[in-house]
DNA sequence: AGAACGCCCTAAAACGTTTCATCCACCGCG
DNA sequence: CGCGGTGGATGAAACGTTTTAGGGCGTTCT
């Protein structure tokens, strides 16, 4: 019923209990017979180690932490999934934290995480990202690395991909089609995500055709349910001012939005073209196509989880690290029609 | 730049070490004075506990882990945030890991989950789910419960859905919009959803027409690219054997097996019907909104969650529950065209 | 023959908590 | 004046590991 220690199988196959540990940890350093019998206890006994001795002794854990925004985004699950590759490799155990784009919830996972001493932190913050919480992990020995997101200065590794370009893709290709009244749909402004999109399309736009308009439509977050209220809220526009395009901080986003457009009998793209963010799975899979910035995600989570694991090993001879990728405008047919 | 111990803490607030632990677990029983003292020198310190100390000493943990055969679907996703709401209310923390629907990776977690002493484990096993791995949990004082599965046996609680229904509905829809030859996609067969699913489809298509034929393509696994891979497949066969319909074991296979048909010019549900399962957010904003078996998601997450609680909670007294869920059939376009 | 070494094992300390048995001082009461 | 009670603090034990210093003992080298 209760667990057995390592004491016990000790007095069970005869042997110290140092002896015992050594079997465990190093199991050539005991004689064969020895060992053999220590196994056998252990099998008889069921005994199983108690991470959290070893870890108060040892001071580390061997757990990674993943904090996401979202766990129910996919474009974070092909995040995890990266990372998951290479933590397995380390042999190591990634947890998934998800803390819902709540700064709360953020600094209770955060929190938790700093008392269980865990070996890492990939992170997607749900602010700045220059939060002192992180800087305290760091101080402490944990590493942290910011996923998703570039670090304004160099405390810390991070990877990214361009959002400023991905927002300005997106934006000429709008531009190229011909509209001239887009809408750019994502929110809320705190995550720089969301704003460096929006900054890159103001930006494109601001060069290629100063008299076309940028309308922002903020939302509350980054779901499908957000896009399908922003949605509804440009259908009450009057016709003049109703954007002939939307470009979404997200994929979610996009698909709301898709989904309240033709409810509502609006043809996409004729009467109005979207472009999402991020590519996820479902993207090309949607009733119109989504055309869609493209994020490696996969490879942003293995490239994460790898500087996480080299900082970690490293020590403080580590020199950190930023990595950005460049994201990849994909066209479909939800913006593909040349408009006029 | 080591972390703080208590036991400095206690130093530098000149008070003994119990009474630090008490300013932490029971603060009215400390007098104010002597405790502002206590925490003026946690925040100088910027002391943290450490969390292996004290479940070493409590000998419990306060996390709950979740382990899913896939964090990639949504179907999964919904079930952790429907977890993640009853855990977090429970002051715990709800860790996700992923078997991938892996046997080896499976094992790997419940080990590491059964080192760290969790509080309990919601679990979607990889296999039938009686596996002695399981069992040894149990036997250690950690309650598990299966989630999207009903336990035959009684060793445990289970939250599930219907799945011998859940294929009957779909099964009885599409025998009802007049298809004769029909398909069933999915695998592997050893995990019971796969098997139930199709386990009530034929025996709906016994009763109702004993001359229509159902074909089994089996998939590897439950993702998207499986069901490309499924329908491709399909489409080599003669038109004479091929199917007018197919019932996929969930949406990701659907949404997959929809890709590859329009890819080929098939056209959906004319051509071919298509049903899935689980009704995941995506599958209604598909290319062809997709006919689907709709689960309660979060719900099952929900309850499992609060199962688990009140067996962490009630100890030996706890007697096992099996909560059983009623799918609902969701028709749209895939599969809503009559034929002939 | 004695020193030196290698192998296998043991004993004990340490990690940072929580808890429990005391202890102390003070107060009110008989 | 002595007695029990009480609120508040203390000290030590215990949780289950890992690690380190060393001990016995047989073998090899000089």
């Amino acid at each position: 019923m209760t667990a057995a220690s390592i004491k016990e199988v000790a007095r069970h196959a005869g042997v110290s209990l140092g002896t015992v540990s050594n079997v465990l940890n190093r199991p050539n350093a005991v004689a064969p017979a020895t060992r053999q019998r220590v196994l056998d206890a252990i099998a008889e006994l069921g005994y199983v180690r108690n991470d959290s001795a070893r870890q108060l002794r040892a001071g580390q854990s061997r757990t990674i932490a993943i904090v996401v925004l979202d766990v129910a985004n996919p474009f974070f699950t092909d995040v995890v999934c990266g990372a998951e590759q290479v933590v397995e490799e380390a042999d190591a155990m990634l947890v998934v934290c998800n803390s819902g784009e709540n700064d709360a919830r953020e600094r209770r996972h955060l929190e938790l995480l700093e008392e269980q001493r865990v070996r890492g932190v990939l992170i997607t913050p749900v602010g700045h990202g220059q939060q002192p919480r992180l800087d305290r992990l760091h101080e402490r020995g944990i590493p942290v690395v910011l996923v998703d997101r570039g670090s304004g200065r160099a405390g810390r590794c991070s990877v990214a991909v361009d959002d400023l370009l991905g927002g300005r893709l997106a934006m000429e290709h709008l531009l190229d089609q011909g509209h001239r009244r887009i809408a750019y749909l994502g929110g809320p402004f705190s995550i720089p995500q969301v704003a460096d999109r929006h900054a890159g399309a103001a930006a494109a736009l601001a060069e290629r055709d100063a008299d076309a308009q940028l309308r922002i439509a903020k939302t509350t977050n980054l779901t499908v349910a957000a896009g399908r209220r922003a949605a509804a809220e440009l259908l009450t526009l009057p016709a003049a001012q109703r954007p002939t395009a939307v470009f979404c901080a997200n994929d979610l986003i996009a698909l709301g939005v898709l989904q309240e457009l033709t409810k509502h009998g609006r043809r996409v793209p004729d009467d109005v073209a979207i472009v999402g963010y991020d590519d996820i799975e479902f993207a090309g899979a949607a009733a119109i196509p989504l055309s869609s910035v493209r994020q490696p995600r996969e490879q942003l989570g293995r490239t994460a989880a790898q500087l996480l694991l080299e900082e970690a090993d490293a020590g403080a001879t580590h020199r950190h690290r930023h990595v950005v990728f460049q994201p990849e405008l994909v066209i479909r047919a939800s913006s593909d029609r040349p408009r006029r």
